[in-house]
DNA sequence: GGATCCCTCGGGGATGCCCCCGAGGACGCC
DNA sequence: GGCGTCCTCGGGGGCATCCCCGAGGGATCC
């Protein structure tokens, strides 16, 4: 019996290029295009595997699997992306999907992809599965988010954010309804916890990590 | 006779979806993945059209274009990207390109967007078409450049650069060999020229346009 | 020789950024 | 009750940023 796939990604012209290299090896038995159209027919229809796009318009391809998920978390998603940087790889291995590839993988890589992750495999391109190994390694269960954002307080994040975005020390406390001194205490700690020294480096290292 | 295409993409998934959309409207006479191949290909083969992906590794649809064009500038180029910014419209049309498509075009529109260019005409996805007039009506022909960035100097571009890349005034003045007071000066009549406030809505502005 | 830019600098000042120091109140944990 | 963490806020100081003012030298054009 053939493995049966659904797809998800929001560009036509790359779904029919998954059709194509895809059509000997698997059956496509469903597809779609938008977060909650998808959560809905993958429930119904229950592939063997899931081809996800990471970055879907509408919550992005996080919000699919954990929209499947919260019903059924069995369903194995196999990510699809044209990007590899570390923060898109963590953050949907942590959501729980069982491998991800780049949009680079030629059609029999992703053929037997699929069959892999449906098999109960998890699958990783050549050039994350280091990475990935790395990431997780000496990790207790249970631990998530980066550990240089996990050490901040939430107050701190929220003034992390505001301050990444280009607000000045006054318009921070103004949006937050504190004082001046106060932001200034949490700018502080925050540079000293990240081991930063201004708030340009602050804002280039928030936008690295993708947080606005 | 059917349309001769020639593919640009280093996704081998996209370019199997574009092969499949357009096998049965346009003969596709050859695909490259990379800048160099490419150019030499499509000198060689003398397509109808070139589909190109904006946002290829080893610098960008740009330089395929470009360097397609030092030789023969009859070469017509359709410029297919993720991305509707407006910044990449503009680079790729001012590079010469004939019409912008993005991914989320259907494999019908996608063929006639082709032929309209081996046609001779110019093509915009409905979004872009605005935008594009927009940024040309009242343009004299010849003028390019964004005409705020063309109103500075260049000293004045030179140390918008370093400023927007995370350097301090004293950090400039070093680079440049000038004094602390000198680089004010400049920041002074740039952040005036372009109706900004601060240095960090410079940064914004740079990065906007794409000029680090 | 003027007129006009551009680049170069200075003084002085208002404000923003970043740090040091200390400190009080709220909350949860043992 | 004590202990720790978090959030709040102040004084004070050093440096950065951004503005005002003026000014000299060099290049270009008429």
């Amino acid at each position: 019996m053939r493995t049966r796939v659904f797809l998800v990604d929001d560009h036509e012209l790359i779904r029919a290029g998954i059709r194509a290299a895809l059509a000997d090896a698997v059956e496509i038995v469903g597809e779609a295009d938008e977060v909650d159209a998808a959560i809905a027919m993958i429930l119904e229809r229950r592939p063997d595997v899931v081809l996800l796009d990471v970055h879907l318009p509408g919550g992005g391809g996080r919000a699919v699997l954990a929209g499947v998920h919260a019903v059924d978390p069995a369903i194995p998603f196999l990510a699809l992306s044209v990007s590899d940087a570390p923060e898109d790889v963590i953050a949907l291995v942590r959501a729980g999907a069982r491998g991800y590839v780049t949009k680079t993988i030629g059609a029999a890589d992703l053929a037997d992809a699929v069959r892999t992750v449906a098999g109960g495999d998890v699958v990783f391109s050549p050039r994350l599965a280091g990475f990935v190994l790395d990431a997780f390694r000496n990790l207790p269960p249970g631990t998530s988010e980066d550990p240089e954002l996990e050490s901040l307080t939430p107050r701190e994040r929220q003034v992390l954010r505001l301050i990444a975005r280009g607000y000045s020390y006054r318009d921070v406390g103004t949006e937050l309804s504190v004082s001046v001194k106060t932001v200034e205490s949490h700018v502080s700690a925050v540079l000293r916890k990240l081991q930063l020294s201004s708030r340009h480096e602050l804002t280039h290292w928030a936008h690295e990590r993708r947080l606005l």
